[in-house]
Parts: structure tokens; sequence; C-alpha cells
RNA sequence: GGUCCUGUGGCCGAGUGGCUAGGCAGAGGUCUGCAAAACCUCGUACAGCGGUUCGAAUCCGCUCGGGACCUCCA
């Protein structure tokens, strides 16, 4: 670990300031990050809320902090349209898509999840804790909130109690609402009746008899409200309160609004000390959403195939992309934003192999000024990353580490030794372990084929010019490095391994 | 309508009131048999108008434009 300071500014969207990130165990980090609701394929959405917590978590993993990180798995549907009370469970409606028990549908979703983070080289949470695994846990903070009054239960169904718990409690306090404006904005819609107050949300759903996922309850069959998840499984996993809760912009409200609620009117606590948000990408200036229909699944952007790509991208490039941007912004998609990325990522990858590849030049003269740059923006990926996780300036703390590289390589004079390690290790550590960036494989063999294609055509050439000499040299000399040539009145081909 | 965010050079995109991020594209150069790569140099931009200030992309106000949330959503 170098000794660069380690005071992390994060900006808490519950104040919209910076403050300073303070863990309440010291040298410890509990971070919650609301995942995916698996009933479709990832798309950029899904990728830019998982790098960019991924970082955040591999920031604090590199700086030596013990950290748990617990991102959920949505395997429970809830209704599509929960207001109206009326709407379709999501993962029962896409099972009877597909023809496939609920639970298939969650399973194969979850896998996909998992499998395209992995390409993106996003690291697993610590903890992947489940809605459906989690039924008991969920219940017993219903009930909590029941006997403290502050929710009720109508035919079947639980209620937070919206009013009741703004008597106590300041609700709305994360998204700036105003709960008579809440209200007086859902006065016409239908469906209400069970509720007492139209603000009020749901903490347990009574099932009708077709709705598949449904399991026992003291308030007979049915499934948890889409909020109570959170509630339940930052605090079995992480106590009351924890450091971070991550999540999209998207989720302040109504979700994560809820999930204050909750917490509060169970157990009488804040959830949570700092709350970050991502935020959207965008189409056209149109944020990207399933229920828009206008994303871009990630297995499309690694294929190509999709009518806006202009070819395929790397998983790597994708990632890159949305670490130029500081996560607080909007990225609208683009192919020349996916090009320019795709480029100056691989630059880096160089960058990275001859960093990699620098030696001491001992028996040249020390450029201080140089060493001291060197030093400087070593620094420097610290300090930027200390401010909110502004991946955007490390990256172009990188590109000036590489171009500094570049001239010690080129100069007839070394650099201090602490420089030079520091240059190596900072690096290494922002390219690859902070932000998280594959070193690219060198995929030489894939270029084999070709290569004996040329090859194969250099000999047929001067055989045809009766060159035998060459064409005997060829063929002995892959002989010896156990490529066999086979000729046939048309073709050559070649056997490894002879 | 309410709440909030945002408008930066050809494009993308950082930006804590003063010391011109960075990347892509483009131009010139070094190197090179040619080409490529690599490296070096170059662009003084901050929607408009007004205000605060010695000084504003950065703070305040207004105008115009874009977006998010207020229903499921990463």
């Amino acid at each position: 670990m170098d000794s660069f300071s380690q005071d992390i500014y994060i900006k808490n969207t519950l104040s919209g300031d910076k403050e300073l990130f303070k863990p309440i165990s010291e040298g410890r980090v509990g971070m919650y990050v609301c995942g995916p609701t698996v009933y479709g394929e990832p798309h950029l959405g899904h990728a830019r809320s998982a790098i960019t917590f991924d970082v955040i978590y591999r920031y604090f993993s590199f700086l030596g902090l013990k950290v748990r990180y617990v991102r959920n798995i949505t395997d429970v549907g809830h209704l599509e349209d929960e207001l109206a009370d009326q709407g379709e469970d999501k993962i029962i409606k896409k099972a009877r898509l597909e023809q496939l028990e609920p639970m298939e549908v969650a399973q194969r979703y979850t896998n996909l999840y998992r499998d395209t983070m992995a390409k993106l080289n996003v690291l697993p949470p610590s903890i992947e804790p489940t809605a459906s695994g989690h039924i008991t846990e969920q219940i017993e903070v219903i009930q909590e909130i029941l006997s403290n009054g502050m929710a009720y239960e109508s035919n079947g169904s639980v209620y937070l109690d919206v009013n009741a718990y703004a008597d106590k409690y300041h609700y709305g306090e994360l998204s700036g609402r105003v709960l008579d404006e809440l209200m007086a904005g859902s006065r016409d819609l239908e469906g209400q009746q069970e509720k007492k107050n139209p603000a009020d949300f749901a903490l347990w759903k009574r099932a009708e008899a077709s709705h598949i996922m449904q399991w026992s309850s003291p308030w007979g069959k049915g499934f948890p409200g889409w909020h109570i998840e959170c509630t339940a499984m930052s605090k079995k996993y992480l106590g009351l309160p924890f450091d971070i809760h991550g999540g999209g912009m998207d989720l302040k409200f109504p979700h994560h609004e809820a999930e204050i609620a909750q917490s509060y009117a169970a157990f009488g606590c804040t959830p949570v000390n700092y709350w970050l948000h991502n935020n959207m990408m965008t189409l056209k200036g149109q944020k990207m959403a399933k229920s828009k229909g206008n994303f871009i699944t990630l297995g499309q952007m690694f294929s190509g195939e999709h009518e806006l790509l202009l070819q395929a991208y790397d998983p790597m490039t994708v990632r890159f992309l949305m670490l130029q941007a500081h996560y607080g912004s909007v990225i609208d998609f683009s192919n020349e934003a996916l090009k320019s990325a795709e480029i100056a990522c691989n630059k880096l990858q160089k960058g990275l192999e001859l960093i990699g590849g620098l030696e001491s030049k001992s028996d040249k003269i020390v450029d201080n000024e140089l060493s001291q740059q060197i030093l400087t923006a070593c620094e420097n990926c610290y300090v930027k990353m200390n401010d909110d996780f502004n991946t955007a300036q490390v990256l172009a703390s990188l590109f000036e580490l590489m171009s500094l590289a570049n001239k010690f390589e080129n100069k007839e004079s070394n650099v201090t030794e602490e420089a030079l390690s520091q240059l190596k290790r900072t690096f290494k550590g922002f390219f690859c372990d902070v932000l998280g960036i594959q070193p690219q494989e060198s995929s030489e063999n894939d270029y084999l084929p070709e290569v004996m294609e040329i090859i194969s055509e250099i000999r047929n050439d001067a055989r045809s010019k009766k060159d035998f000499q060459m064409a005997d040299f060829i063929r002995d000399r892959l002989a010896v490095i156990g490529i066999k040539i086979k000729d046939s009145i048309d073709k050559t081909t070649f056997e490894f391994n002879g």
C-alpha cells in the first residue's frame, strides 16, 4: 500500500453534498447495491450500475479496507402495474411467454446476468442474496412495522401507512418529495380501495390463486412488496445502519425512499449513512429502459447484432466508455464514443506493457524533474479517486503516466528507484485492479492459420519459380518445429505436432 | 404541473473562482527503403443576457434548450 491520503469524499445523494467518508467500523465497509430483477437480458443500464459499484468495491479493497459487498437478485417478479393493483407479475409473465417455471426464468436470467458481468470483469459481490430466499426475514420486518403502528393490514395485504409514518419521521427526505403533492398527484388512480391513502405502499401483497409465486404469511398467501427485500437483506448481512447504499438514479423514488421509511418504521434507524446513485445510459437522449424498449442488451453489444451498432464491441470497451465519464453523469450511447473508447483503451493496454517492461538505467544520470512528474501523476490517481471516485480523471492521470513513461524510455537519463517502482505499481494497480480493465491476452494463436496461409503462398510461389532451395528451406524449418507440410495437387495443408 | 439535474472546442467528456483535464478525430514534425506504429508539437471552448468579484466555465438571477423522477425501471 502506498502512503497517499486515504480521505475519500463521496457525494451523498441524501444531503446532496460531498462528504468525508467515515466507515462505521474502522477499516471495514458495508455496501449494499440494488441488483437486477431477473426477467430479461442484462442491458447497458445494468452494466452502468454494476461497473460503477464494482470500481468502488475494488478501490476500497485496493486501499486495504475490508469490504462486505451485498448485491441482491430480485427473483420475485412483483406487479407491472402495482398501483392499479391489477398488473401481471413480471417473472410469471415471462415464464408464461417462454413456457417455463417462474423459477426457471429467474435462474436463467440470473445465470446470464452473472456471466455477462464476468465478461465485463465485474467482480462477484461478497453476498448475492435472493428475495425468494429471504421471505421469512421480510415477514419479520413487516411485523415490526405493524407492531410499531406504521402499517396496516387490508384484505390480506399489508401497507405502510405513510401518514402515520410522516407524523414521526420525514417521508421524502431522499427524493425531495412533498407528501401532499404526492397524494394530490395520485388521487385519480383507480384500484386504491385497499389503501387508506394513495401514497401508501405495499409491504405484502395478497396473492390470487392464479399467482404462481406465493408464500404463506401471517396475512395469508401472498408475496412481498417490492421494497421490503432490500430492507430485510441489508439489515441481515450488514446490520443497521451500514455504510453505503448504491443503485441507479431511477430507484431514488419510490424504491429507496421506501427503504428509508421501512427502516425507520421497523427499527427507528436510518438504513445507511451514504446514498450513492449512478446516472443513466441514454439512447438519443432518452433513458434506456426495458419498459421503453429502447435498450441495447450487453449480448448485442458484444456481438454487434443490433441495428444501431456499427460493429461488435469488446466488453472492455464498454467498461472503458463508462469509466471515461463520472458515474453521476448521463452517458449517451454512440458508436463514435465507443470507437474512441476502444482506441484509447488499446493505447493504455500498450502502456501497461511498456511500463511493465521498463528497467532502471543505472548507468545514466537521474532526471529529477521527470521523476517528480511521475510521482505527482501517481499521487493524482489517488487524489482523483478519493474525490468521489472520479474515474475520468484517473484515466487522464494514467494517460499522463504513459506519456511520462514514453519520455523515460526515449531519454538518455534515469529516474529515481522510487519513481520507477511507484510508476509500475500505480499504473498496474489503477488500470487493472481499481478500474478493472483486463490486460489484453496475446491472441497470437488466433493468427496462426492466416500466417500459415502466407507462408504457404510464399513457398508455392518459390516452387512455381523452381526455387526449390527456398521451398525446401521453408519445409525443413517448419518440420523442425513440428509442422508437417503436405502438398497435394491443388493445395497445401499442414499437420501440427507431426 | 411539482422535485431535481444539465447545456463545455469537429465529436466524447472532466472541471474544487485565478495556474488553459484527458481521449477520439484533424494538422505539422521526428523516425523510417516504403507504409504502419511510436513519440513530439498544435486547437484558448465553456447556450444567451445581466449581476457579484480585482478576477467566473465555475457563484447569483433571468431567458432559451436537453434530460431524469413523480407508474415498473440500473
